[in-house]
DNA sequence: GAGGCCATGTAACTCGTTACATGATTAG
DNA sequence: CTAATCATGTAACGAGTTACATGGCCTC
């Protein structure tokens, strides 16, 4: 139950509409979170109905009428509560994962086709954040001031950045794997494996090092 | 729908059971995948309604009978399709780096021990993570075979291995800039705040950049 | 004697997605 | 003239979580 925190999280910084939380939700808080407008609205009116929020309808020319929600002081405890309580361990579901880890199933330029394809759309991805990072710098830089607000969400597009920029990487260095273990899966049709065993090992071994992962493998 | 191309994919290599079937997810899979056994099973009688899989109940002394699956040759081309279709973009769901967003609401040491506390989660995971990863490469090695299917694998954990890493330093260095900062949290009571934009700027910019994030920055 | 492991499930509920429904204004 | 943006919602369905139900065996 977050999207509750993420709407009151929201409305502890500004006052919005349904939709406004909507785009705030593509646009900045898409690293850690998203929904559709068909969840928002009905747990907008559930909030309001907790009161942990109100709501003002504002009527507007040439445009449909808004109701714009601001939060209370209960929601305003909800959220500090929230924030300050001990995180859920992590629950990542990530089908990009889980389809490499079945690839054994197709070939090996199958296989290259696919990472290939994922890398470009994490660089699409990786590139929309730089920008609307850049945006956002500049006005800071502009503006002159620095809150904790700030600082804070400076970190988590921080993390959202890296996190791109790890996965293209991944991609990169899975790819060159691959390829350098091709022969693999045509190996069916000869009784030996056209790679030998400790080629393979060496490769495989280089590529848990690159990410520095295994430091301390002999001891 | 993904729930149906985890347990074909883990079909696609050994029989099992519904019960085998959780413990793989928790073990080797959960750096993609996670589930419950209320919702494995009910899942397997409809794979099994759609012919996808098979089933065969073996009785055991002294443990309850149980129910193991195969997968049948429907299945295996259900997945070998998915595994070749185009990935779905990211959707991440991430409550603790939400919850980082939203943490102007508590006080710089508040923010500070949930930092503290999440990394000591994240670091857990890691060692458990590295023991799975070093006896599953040590069987590797005795077995002095590598295929396909293992070399996905291991493409699969090394993520995985990575993205802890990777997390746990980016804790280590957020910590290290909201203590830096610390003093924007009582800026409240003076009319400037404490510490200078200027300075405040540096740290940040510094902090973007030691995740070699925003190189082409000036240009 | 308490709790964990093996083993399978149902029921109730919450959360998330897709499709449907409406309707004016503006940009290409 | 088509699509996007602004703006709010309902309905149906699918996915995921928690609680409940059963029961023997083994370990601490």
């Amino acid at each position: 139950m977050t999207l509750k925190h993420a709407i009151l999280g929201l409305l502890s910084k500004w006052d919005a509409t349904g939709y406004d939380i909507k785009k705030e939700f593509d646009d900045f808080m898409s690293i850690f979170w998203h929904s559709h407008l068909s969840q928002i609205y009905p747990e907008l009116n559930k909030l309001e109905a907790e009161e942990l929020i109100t709501s003002k309808l504002v009527p507007q020319e040439g445009k449909p009428h808004k109701k714009v929600y601001s939060i209370t002081n209960g929601g305003i405890d909800e959220i500090t509560n929230w924030v300050g309580s001990p995180p859920d361990p992590p629950k990542i579901k990530d089908p990009f994962l889980m389809q490499v880890f079945f690839m054994d199933n197709i070939s090996a330029d199958e296989v290259i086709f696919q990472l290939k394809y994922y890398q470009g759309v994490r660089q699409k991805r990786l590139k929309e954040m730089k920008q609307t990072v850049q945006e956002a710098w500049e006005s800071i830089k502009e503006r002159q001031t620095m809150t904790p607000r700030l600082l804070m969400s400076s970190a988590v597009l921080r993390r959202g950045l890296e996190q791109e920029v790890q996965y293209i990487k991944w991609c990169e260095e899975t790819i060159e794997l691959v390829e350098a273990c091709k022969s693999l899966w045509d190996a069916d049709t000869s009784t030996e494996s056209v790679l030998p065993f400790d080629e393979a090992k060496e490769l495989v071994e280089d590529y848990f090092n690159v990410a520095v992962v295994l430091e301390e493998k002999e001891d």
